[in-house]
DNA sequence: TCAAAAGTGTTCTCCCTACACCCATGG
DNA sequence: CCATGGGTGTAGGGAGAACACTTTTGA
């Protein structure tokens, strides 16, 4: 095992890997996907084993088109997800020399939205769990700055994105809506004015209620227009929280 | 030369490097810094000789810091112009599997903002050169998209912070920062307006004119007030455009 | 009938926009 | 005195923010 390695360079070349923030929404609370590492069998040396860390491993110089696509396909073999490139959203790059204690990595993250309830039971529930935003635990390598610029990048975007569709179900309620923005935004929102913006927007279509219940009135639910929503945005137009 | 190599690793490692945007502003048009490429000393092939190209190079493995460090090392290597790492913002990953015809390369791009006037003395006159963005040549490698992504980054930004104010000289006038502004957003203000945001945001202190001459009025002479601007984004304010 | 959550409309204020005339300087 | 570019104020409209009561439903 002492000179098993069969790649040759001139000089030093640094590991590079992807990392995946996948956020998830449940109607509640924002959530994040994890998972716990265990052996590694790409890694010359493994690390951190037993901690939870961001889903992510290393670029195949060879075969990853990009490094979106090593994002992509990590994420897939780590908890079972399937998303594809285009839903992947760059986060940053995490160059410290001495962030990954076998050799020199370096890291670029990516963050993901999905629809919790649709994609749930498709992760690989063995390796890989969800945790509320507000009850993350400790995490490998620098994985929570990662996380913390991923959420700051996050509620960067949604300003200027409807990207708080990619995380509800098709059909939602208002109430959910706000709470989802709130909980990104960290602020309260009037739930008139809310409304009101909303409306006048006319980014959403109502949906036939099939009549749902809880121990309260029923909400009315809503579907994301995305149509309207694209002609608005060509007109030169943006969303704003 | 045939085994020259001495760096050995069981899997591919791809080469990274850090591509530097610096922008500058002549008072009438924006800049961009570039260089001519020539032979490379660390490189084991060179590629896309004579032609014009972004400032950078490979990261040194066990010497750079962060990634943000070769953007400095090498801008100062390959143009002589002397920034901090915190100069630098980072654009984002270009990793495209044949971006590079000699070997996998990812780059990590940056942009940087100075104050053309205190640094085009510096610079190495004849390996770099400015250029006006409306008058840009073909560039080596993908340069010419990661100039693109840069720029729209910097339309970006200036929508929150007041980086502007970097690519000015000390001492301004209104119009010059207007035109800036106009530069870099692609868009025309009206004058008036344009002063009354200024005086209402309060983050301009007026200087005494030591009555300098063109053929028209004398503007009026202005200085960045940053206490203001500091004390007034602390107060939760977003400078807007 | 009570508690819990959802729906709804109006007023006020502030900021952004549109807009035109006079002033200083050099040639 | 003319051309060039710089400085200045105000009125109107639109969007965001503040604000309270009623409705539905299940317990």
């Amino acid at each position: 095992m002492a000179t098993k390695g069969k790649y040759i360079y001139e000089y030093p070349h640094p590991a590079v890997t992807a990392d995946c923030v996948v956020f998830g929404y449940d109607g509640k609370e924002l959530k994040v996907l994890l998972i716990k590492r265990g052996k590694e069998p790409e890694a010359s040396a493994t690390a951190y084993v037993g901690e939870w860390a961001l889903p992510g491993g290393f670029l195949e110089v060879e075969k990853d088109k990009t490094i979106a696509h090593t994002a992509a396909r990590e994420l897939k073999e780590e908890t079972g997800l399937r998303l594809t490139v285009k839903d992947f959203k760059e986060v940053g790059t995490f160059s410290d020399i001495h962030r990954d204690p076998r050799e020199r990595v370096i890291t670029i993250a990516h963050y993901a939205l999905v629809k919790l309830a649709q994609v749930e039971a498709s992760t690989d529930a063995d390796r890989a769990d969800w945790f509320s935003w507000n009850d993350i635990p400790h995490l490998a390598f620098d994985h929570d700055k990662i996380l913390r610029v991923a959420f700051s990048r996050l509620k960067r975007d949604i300003h200027f994105e409807p990207v708080g569709f990619d995380l509800l179900p098709e059909v939602f309620t208002l109430p959910q809506l706000q709470n989802l923005y709130e909980s990104i935004l960290e602020v309260k929102f009037d739930r008139r004015n809310f409304a009101n913006k909303m409306k006048h927007y006319a980014i959403l279509t109502e949906v036939e209620s099939p009549t749902p219940r809880r121990g309260t009135r029923t909400p009315v639910l809503y579907r994301f227009y995305k149509e309207n929503y694209d002609r608005l945005k060509g007109s030169g137009f943006q969303l704003e929280f």
